[in-house]
DNA sequence: ATATTTTATACGAATAGTGTATGATTTATA
DNA sequence: TATAAATCATACACTATTCGTATAAAATAT
């Protein structure tokens, strides 16, 4: 999928990113030096400064994949021909992504007011939020989602459910982990299923 | 258990210890600043120029710590009046929190050459080993632990055992966590049980 | 063979982190 | 309430780290 993209990039940019993206994520932005990149991605400080100007320009760069990947996930999905629960699924696991990667660390960084890409991260953060907006207007207006429901609390309830999945004493309530996010998936699906459809409901599933 | 040393400590100096064990955990010994310690552990630079010389003294009186919750953990558990299972059971508990402990940032800072705190890491983790070691060989001396099992050996696996319940599908074969860490624990049971005893062992389960 | 990419090393400049001094403020204790 | 002890914020000189660039050698591709 991704993969398209990356390998059109010469190869040591894409070894770059890819560790750059990999210590950013456990890390944070701030704790990572170009130098700790370069020797873990085995690529020399020059090369770096080839591709990329500096820290920020590549910091840049990897949110800038991050937005393209989840644009890419939600395109693919409105186009797929499954049903709505199936998308709910995917939604959700979409949606855990990028909460991994807009983390704790992120938004510690993203808050601190002296921080030069504070702008570029507001930006995404809004961006990302937005793309997720708008698919659910999509499916609105496709009559998949009750239409009085507000995108924005939508939002709120998917980064409340995967919450949930991270109880464990509440998971362990299930014999599998499967059991649990099926059950949270049907939850959220009848709950905001348009009330014309609910009869089909149960046909549809099988 | 461990509580109890800490309150006599100052509070400060345990607010400052237990910020320091999350951060360093989270993120290795090298990527954290005195004042990121400070700051998260809401103290001043002072008050923690007051308790600790350096952030190298700081490192080592938290390893000392942990060595002492492991050896304190393997004394209780010796001391306990219960099966040898559970025994292994509480042991590989204990193993894997003392593995997330010495984790890859831990390794990785040790394996640092121009390391000063070097040479402590590598006496904290032979002693932290023996001690383990220690442990097995009383075992063996009471009959719990075939004699002829080097005791090295069982650490080794003791490590393997742990990799493998992080072994995501292997773990979804079992239809709850539990029953796969039940299995492990079995096994090792069965594997190092001195073989006298192997008659007895029925009995000993119910 | 030749052009391109990558590398190691070294370097000054900029930045960040350390450890201490000072005096004000808070908190505990009598 | 008075007094001692802890904690604090701020500023500071000093050190270590990191940045970004210049150079020329080595590796790789074409």
């Amino acid at each position: 999928m991704e993969q398209a993209d990356i390998n059109i990039k010469p190869k040591k940019m894409g070894q770059i990113i890819t560790t750059a993206e990999d210590l950013f994520q456990r890390f944070g932005f701030k704790r990572i030096t170009i130098e700790e990149i370069c020797s873990k991605a085995e690529v020399s400080k020059m090369t770096f400064y080839k591709y990329f100007q500096n820290k920020n320009e590549l910091i840049k760069c990897i949110m800038d994949n991050w937005l393209g990947h989840i644009v890419k996930g939600l395109e693919d999905v409105s186009k797929m021909d499954i049903t709505f629960t199936e998308k709910i699924r995917i939604l959700l696991r979409l949606k855990e992504e990028t909460n991994a990667k807009i983390s704790k660390e992120f938004i510690l960084e993203y808050m601190n007011p002296d921080n030069d890409m504070r702008i570029y991260f507001r930006e995404f953060y809004d961006r990302a939020i937005s793309i997720f907006i708008e698919f659910i207007k999509t499916a609105q207006f496709r009559g998949e989602v009750r239409k009085d429901i507000k995108p924005e609390f939508l939002i709120a309830m998917l980064n409340k459910m995967i919450e949930m999945a991270k109880d464990e004493p509440l998971v362990q309530l299930y014999p599998r982990a499967a059991d649990f996010s099926l059950e949270i998936n049907n939850f959220f699906y009848c709950g905001i299923l348009p009330l014309e459809t609910l009869d089909n409901r149960n046909d549809e599933k099988k």
